[in-house]
RNA sequence: GGGCUUGUAGCUCAGGUGGUUAGAGCGCUACACUGAUAAUGUAGAGGUCCGUGGUUCGAGUCCACGCAGGCCCA
């Protein structure tokens, strides 16, 4: 059996052969199962949602994670792979919204609950198949057939079980949050929401500096100096959440200063506490210079002076008194707390706090436990000051009943009319609490559908109390290995010091309903874990709920029960709302209506893909923690996070011990990929045109995962001509000699690496060499180090170096050692360099296994060899060879390659061609073991650029002139300050003196009347010139070349130059490598015929020339241009 | 506004712990080489290493402050 020759390098077919091999010897399932009874290697699949298209980043992020899988795999673990679907959400809802073309408010009107879901469900596998689609093409193994849907009940069930495990440990808790709220439409908003267009209009509003009175205490003693009050002055557009306030926020950094002046309206003096940098907005320069106790009241300018300076962390702690004690807070309040959203951009540089109206004020009045300012409604609620229609409560005796804003359609324009903000600034005024009162104009966002001012408004919610595990989440989190570094210390470290509590709760109808039932006073609730409790439970409602529950209640609880036993129960809305259950004190018990955040079903998946604890608690214990999870950055509060939390707080572990994320990928400009702008690119698209082993390769190999990638498709076609092209054309020549010889590797029957030439022995040692590189940065997920290195070998090394050098021997004569030695080694780079680059690009690593090995599997199989298995995929990682790594030797062939070079380049500045020989080259040598590298590899050099030998000429010749050079890092830490006065030193050391130092080792020089003893360790010495010759020099390397031709020389260029013109004939005239020829040449002038006549040997051997004749006149000739002149010859098969 | 991150040739990227001519590939120009090659070699053009300060004998590299892009969060 012959080794398979292609006439191009296919990639599209590759992929389609190799994919067609895998299906039908469901290799991804042996890569799987060969490994039973191995370690484990554990990876979570971070499940996509399908209901919309899969993009190329999609095939970037799939790529990493297949990467180590398969990396593994070869290593020996069993990677399981479950895949998973992420289902619930509001992007699904958004959509099915739009196809349904309904809003929000119309589910449950215009069509129900249970249809509406329907269609959620529906949609949500829609693009299911384009999905799978890409899975395949791009040859990303992961087991589709079982996948974890996050909608099954199964899932729910675990979902709904870790819940109450967080209940019952009081981690599960209702309370406020702050959120964007519509008095006049009754609803909270989205952010979606208050993202449409025109939300947002310029208004102008009262804005208020109010005073806040320091209390004088221990804390604040420090801030006196006499008996004038001190004022905090703080600034607000929204006077109305003045009487709700409750603490005073500063900037930790911020500078403040302590301001003598007085009052603008009630001309009382005090001392005003703001940020320097805002002074200038408050006091006016012109009255800078005053006099203080000059002062009249009613005077137009008002004196000031700066008297102190504080930093906002001097002034943390210090309290105030309340500036509008209409309700008093149930813990203590009103003092300084610190803030990072503090600025000094407008205002005062000091936030005036109400949790209760404020997203930033919540978090940073929870972070320092300063109450929100609540009174108690009728039902005995704690409930902010200002009602859900926007009025304020009864307890706000002088503004009680008013409207916050105009939501009750008052007209402005009235003569009298009056806004609440302007009603409390003139209280403000008169209290000698406000500072300043102006009108201020800024863009605020409305209603969407009212074209209200939108509060925000505190709304209920359920909570996971993170905070409470805060330190144990930061503390496990420094165990994981993230990749990159910074996104786990500081994107994602920094925020878990910074937790905040869980908002679980969505107010939306498609997604994991919350298992809590309460009574209507909420004193007794229930939590729900598991179907059987929920079967319990119900079947209490019924046999006891006669007379409480209506007879439709207990027909709904009847059904569910019903279709628990059959299986068949769907915990979704509305059928979890029909369930009313029996508290213990025998009352109905109704569900919270929320859902919860489905970043809680994606990041439950270790748990929930196995239905843990219910069924599969064996496999969940062997594959949990993950070892490796890989998703985008943009995950990292996402997945990652709700991963991480779940498992710390239920599990006291991490979930996962290595994690990849990924950036993002762009357009080849930068740019974010929309289908706006037209430059996305659809993944099927450049699968099928470029094949998914070179976009693979040029994700990977392009920059590290972690960077955001500039995705350009002539970098693809980069990779494909310079690695796969290189790779590909480096396996067609070994194909092709090794069918012309009938040559097969014989696993058993191998030339030992030590007995082969030295070329060999350098590839070979070079390859193992690779080999611990590449699984190295393998296993610390540096898969664009690994492809970059197998890059650097296959088009540096092995193609361009081993087999350029190497190409004689293998198709000159007959089989021989030497011969088989070739081939084996070629063989085996190239066997080795399929299985490293298979992890990355599978589909031709596995296509170059097959074609290498196909032929010998029989023998393979029957032998048990390591070449047995049918795929690459299936194979055993290679273990690089210590023993075969020989660094003299790499070090010696980089000489060959940088003398060639240099040679090279001389040539090229005399214009000499390289077919044309030359007589010598001199290299000089400085010490004896160079000279004995070099003469290691002298034939290399000499067969590389047409030489007929070296000569080497050492110091003794006195030929040379040397460069000396201070070894700058050496000296410079001895000298210091005078390294360039040594420097000079140095320098000006002439060639005797360089010998000098060279001879004895040391030379003393003075510096500055001291003297100092130089070592040769404190210099470095280059040879840089031969005097009399042409000589190139470079990195410490110096030869020099003979130019010189002679009859001789010039005689067998022309013979080279004939052997060059013979083989393109042959060429043109379609000839195959083996086929023999019979030349004709027309005489020519003297020179010419006798250098044909010279090396007539050279010339048939070279040529595959039976016979060669010279004759005074050949018929149909063809004339052939040489170098100066034109050769008339003849070529005929034979 | 905050956290993280990036900025080096026209493009894509390398440049441990600071050390004296800042590199590679692609692209461009020219010449050469080639019986595996869609390759390859040599040379040329192409750099304010984002800016400004600082530390140092010495900064692409360390520090500070900016500028610009990106992500996440407000």
């Amino acid at each position: 059996m012959k080794y398979k020759e292609f006439k191009e390098l296919d990639y599209a077919r590759i992929a389609s052969e190799v994919l067609a091999f895998w299906n039908e010897n469901r290799i991804f399932e042996q890569s799987v199962d060969s490994r039973e009874g191995n370690p484990s290697f554990t990876f979570y699949e971070g499940p996509p949602s399908a209901n919309g298209t899969p993009g190329i980043h999609h095939v970037m992020a799939r790529t990493i994670k297949d990467i180590f899988c398969r990396f593994k795999t070869l290593q020996g673990y069993q990677v399981k792979r479950k895949g998973g679907w992420d289902t619930h959400g509001l992007p699904i809802e958004l959509q099915v919204e739009k196809e349904l073309g309904i809003k929000k408010e119309d589910i449950g009107k215009k069509i129900s609950v249970e249809e509406y879901n329907q269609k959620c469900r529906e949609a949500v596998m829609k693009f299911t198949d384009q999905w799978n689609d890409l899975t395949q093409k791009m040859g990303y193994w992961v087991d589709l057939d079982n996948p974890y849907v996050t909608y099954h009940t199964e899932y729910i069930e675990t979902l709904w079980y870790l819940l109450k495990q967080l209940y019952d440990k009081g981690l599960l808790y209702k309370g406020y949050t702050i959120q964007p709220y519509s008095p006049g439409a009754g609803t909270g908003l989205s952010s979606h929401e208050l993202n449409q267009p025109g939300t947002y209009k310029d208004v102008k509003d009262t804005s208020v500096v109010a005073q806040f009175k320091v209390k004088r205490n221990d804390t604040s003693e420090k801030l006196f100096t006499d008996d004038i009050p001190l004022y905090f002055l703080a600034w607000t557009t929204t006077p109305w959440t003045l009487p709700a306030n409750s603490a005073l926020t500063v900037g930790k950094d911020i500078t403040y200063v302590l301001v003598n002046s007085y009052n603008p309206y009630t001309f009382l003096p005090g001392y005003f506490i703001l940020a320097k940098d805002l002074v200038g907005k408050y006091f006016s320069e012109k009255a800078a210079s005053l006099s203080l106790s000059a002062y009249q009241p009613g005077d137009k300018l008002i004196p000031w002076k700066i008297v102190a300076e504080y930093k906002g962390s001097d002034l943390k702690g210090i309290e105030y008194e309340q500036l509008l004690p209409y309700v008093q807070p149930d813990k203590p309040a009103f003092r300084v707390i610190i803030g990072d959203f503090v600025t000094t951009e407008d205002g005062t540089g000091i936030v005036h706090t109400s949790p209760t109206f404020g997203a930033d004020d919540f978090r940073v009045a929870q972070q320092n436990d300063i109450p929100a300012i609540l009174v108690t409604d009728e039902t005995g609620k704690q409930v902010p000051i200002v009602d859900k229609q926007g009025r304020f409560v009864k307890e706000i005796t002088d503004f009680a009943g008013m409207y916050v804003k105009n939501y009750n359609g008052q007209d402005e324009s009235a003569p009298n009319y009056r806004t609440t903000d302007v009603k409390i600034s003139i209280k403000l005024k008169e209290e000698n609490k406000a500072f300043r009162v102006e009108k201020y104009e800024h863009t605020y966002p409305h209603c969407w559908r009212t074209d209200k001012p939108v509060l925000y408004y505190p709304l209920d919610s359920w909570f996971i109390r993170t905070t409470a595990m805060k330190d144990r989440l930061a503390e496990l989190n420094k165990t994981i290995n993230w990749k990159p570094e910074s996104t786990g210390t500081g994107r994602f470290g920094n925020w878990l010091e910074n937790l905040v509590d869980w908002n679980l709760s969505r107010s939306r109808f498609w997604g994991t309903p919350l298992p809590i039932w309460k009574t209507e006073d909420s004193t007794e609730e229930i939590c729900i874990g598991s179907l059987a409790e929920l079967e319990e439970k119900l079947m209490e409602a019924v046999s006891h709920g006669k007379g409480i529950l209506t007879p439709e209640q207990l027909e709904k609880n009847n059904l569910m029960i019903l279709k628990i036993n059959q299986g068949q129960a769907d915990l979704h809305r509305p059928y979890v709302d029909d369930i009313v259950l029996l508290s213990p004190g025998r009352r109905p018990m109704y569900r919270e209506p929320d859902l919860i955040d489905v970043w809680f079903d994606s990041g439950a998946m270790p748990y929930a893909q196995w239905h843990y604890p219910f069924e599969n608690k064996d496999v969940f214990s062997k594959n949990f923690p993950a070892d490796f999870i890989s998703e985008g950055v943009d995950q990292t509060r996402g997945w990652f996070f709700t991963l991480h939390a779940i498992a710390g707080m239920l599990f006291d572990s991490v979930a996962f011990k290595n994690v990849v994320s990924t950036g993002l990928v762009l357009d080849k400009n930068g740019e974010k990929m929309s289908k706006r702008k037209g430059n996305v690119i659809n993944p099927f698209m450049a699968l099928d045109k470029y094949g998914p082993d070179a976009i693979r390769w040029y994700m990977v190999v392009n920059a590290p995962p972690w960077d955001n990638l500039r995705f350009n498709l002539d970098g693809v076609t980069e990779v494909q001509r310079k690695f796969f092209g290189t790779l590909f054309n480096t396996y067609q020549f070994y194909a092709l000699y090794a069918n012309l010889d009938d040559f097969r590797v014989d696993e058993t029957n191998i030339i030992p690496v030590e007995k082969r030439p030295e070329m060999d022995r350098w590839i070979i040692s070079v390859l193992q060499s690779l080999i611990q590189e590449v699984e190295a940065n393998y296993e610390d997920y540096e898969s664009t180090r690994s492809t970059r290195a197998i890059q650097y070998f296959v088009t540096e090394q092995l193609s361009n170096w081993y087999v350029r050098l190497s190409r004689r021997r293998f198709w000159k004569g007959e089989m021989t050692e030497d011969k088989k030695a070739a081939f084996e080694t070629l063989h085996e780079c190239l066997l080795v360099v399929a299985q490293l680059m298979s992890p990355v690009a599978p589909f031709f690593g596995e296509w170059l296994y097959k074609n290498l090995t196909d032929g010998i599997r029989e023998k393979a199989v029957a032998n048990q060899t390591p070449l047995a298995p049918v795929s690459v995929h299936l194979t055993d990682w290679t273990e690089a060879e210590l023993r075969l790594i020989d660094k003299g030797l790499e070090e010696r062939m980089e000489l060959a390659q940088r003398y060639s070079s240099l040679v090279h380049s001389l040539r090229k500045k005399h214009s000499i061609r390289v077919r044309q020989p030359l007589s010598r080259i001199l290299i000089p040598v400085l010490a004896a073991e160079d000279k004995g590298k070099i003469q290691g590899v002298e034939g290399l050099i000499l067969s590389e650029v047409n030489i007929k030998k070296v000569e080497y000429i050492d110091d003794t010749s006195g030929l040379l002139v040397k460069k000396i050079k201070p070894n700058f890092k050496k000296l410079g830490k001895q000298f210091g300050p005078r390294m360039k006065d040594v420097a000079a030193l140095i320098a000006a050391l002439n060639q005797d003196e360089i010998r000098a130092l060279e001879k004895s080792g040391q030379f003393p020089v003075t510096l500055g009347g001291e003297t100092l003893t130089l070592t040769l360790e404190d210099v470095e010495i280059a040879s840089e010139d031969i005097p009399g010759w042409i000589v190139a020099s470079e990195d410490g390397l110096t030869v020099a070349l003979d130019v010189t031709i002679t009859d001789e020389l010039k005689k067998e260029g022309i013979a080279r130059d004939v052997v060059n013109r013979v083989q393109n004939l042959r060429k043109d005239m379609g000839l195959e490598v083996q086929d023999k020829i019979k030349i004709d040449v027309q005489l020519s002038d003297e020179l010419v015929n006798a250098a044909v006549e010279a090396n007539r040997e050279y010339i048939c051997t070279e040529t595959q020339a039976l016979e060669l004749n010279l004759r005074t006149h050949v018929e149909n000739a063809q004339p052939v241009e040489m170098e100066d002149f034109v050769l008339n010859m003849k070529i005929q098969a034979v």
